[in-house]
DNA sequence: GTGGTCTAGACCACA
DNA sequence: GTGGTCTAGACCACT
């Protein structure tokens, strides 16, 4: 379910923050679903607990999950927390790589086409795996 | 002109990748125009002339400029070399990237709104202006 | 084991991308197998770690190895990224060295043969040493 | 005739003496056919006669041409020169190459092809023109 | 302990 | 003057 990639040049907690990401984006886990607790977790993966730890104070920080003491951490999902300001990071992030597409010469249909791939994923609840990343 | 943040997580010499990369696609530095030399570079910003270099010979394996020994470093621009690699990872990326904008709430109208704003600015030689950054 | 020669005109961080090349070519370096440390082998070399790292980071981008921050460097040997760039240059070096070959008086045979020694060698998990050069 | 490539990464006088070898390699300078003098050359070509002076220099420890004082620079062509050293260097280069090639999945049928098409080009008296390299 | 970044300063090769 | 290599030594992030 995590697959994490010890060998890859991304640190194990962010590729944790990104896998748990991309499953609460595409819907796999729901909202205010419960995630597994830090230990447990760490148990399955065999890997440091303190990992896991970052990685869900990444999310929390991140606005994607809440924790509740002595209960847990649990998807939020309708993103009650202020997007404004990461709505305009994530654009301007947007901007940038789509210019860098044109210039290597992606087509303006091929960026649509993107973006209903993505779309109708995302809405089927598919789990798009289009991972690694070993630059 | 290059607005380096020296405390940021990202490295120095990616932050000068990325500006460069920028000024490059959007046509601010022209086709076999000559880069500032790593020393006068390294000196208006302040910095080592090895980190300069460090982010040149990035720019060269990446294709957007070459460089020559006793005269100085120029945009490529034309991207004679093969980019299909390229290519293929900021696809990946934007993805990623579109999942997470429309999870945050962006419509598709406003991604399609992004794509002919950048494709307007770059066609025209603007300088979209957008940095900032600091994890 | 590395035999590296300070005083050519070959950088030493070459000499090691090429050797340790050679090494995962040959099986002598399995996959996933560890390289020594940056800082052990600089010490083993008498060298200075930055070039250890450069020849390390060399490697990476040319996808023969991949290196993870608290952990490592190892062999990629499957060579998952895409190297059609590569290859098309491997090929034209090979035919200027083929037509310099012809013209030394090394006959077609000969280089067929060539061929097929280095094919049994390289499947039978071979070294084959044979370094020197010195411009 | 010469289309020097001043971006090139590869420094002029090596051009230089990599396109004159294969413009003898090839036939297209003939047997005791004179090269056109220093200084002409540079000013053919608008490059400052020390880098020819040096390309002539290094053709002459390599064999392919020889000088006579007062008189200019002449192929060599039949070399006369022992070429014994010459060619186990270039039979143990080639041997790394193809190496490197069967690695990245060229298969031997390509590599064969390769010879085919390099051998018929030298005879032909062709001008194989397969440069550029732009690391 | 591992890789990664950065600095300061030296020396070389090319034009 | 240009890029390129190398050293010595410091500090950071990840495990």
């Amino acid at each position: 379910m995590f697959e994490l990639d010890l060998r890859s040049r991304k640190p194990i907690y962010e590729q944790l923050v990104d896998r748990l990401k991309q499953l609460i984006i595409n819907n796999v886990l729901e909202k205010d679903e419960k995630l597994p607790s830090v230990r447990v977790l760490a148990q399955q993966l065999s890997i440091n607990p303190n990992t896991i730890q970052k990685a869900y104070r990444e999310l929390e920080a991140q606005g994607y999950i809440y924790s509740v003491k002595g209960k847990g951490s649990f998807v939020n999902h309708i993103m009650m927390t202020d997007n404004s300001a990461e709505i305009k990071k994530v654009k301007e992030q947007l901007k940038k790589q789509i210019a860098e597409a044109l210039f290597l010469g992606i087509t303006i249909e091929e960026l649509e086409k993107l973006i209903t791939e993505v779309e109708q994923s995302v809405t089927r609840g598919d789990e798009d795996d289009s991972s690694s990343e070993r630059r």
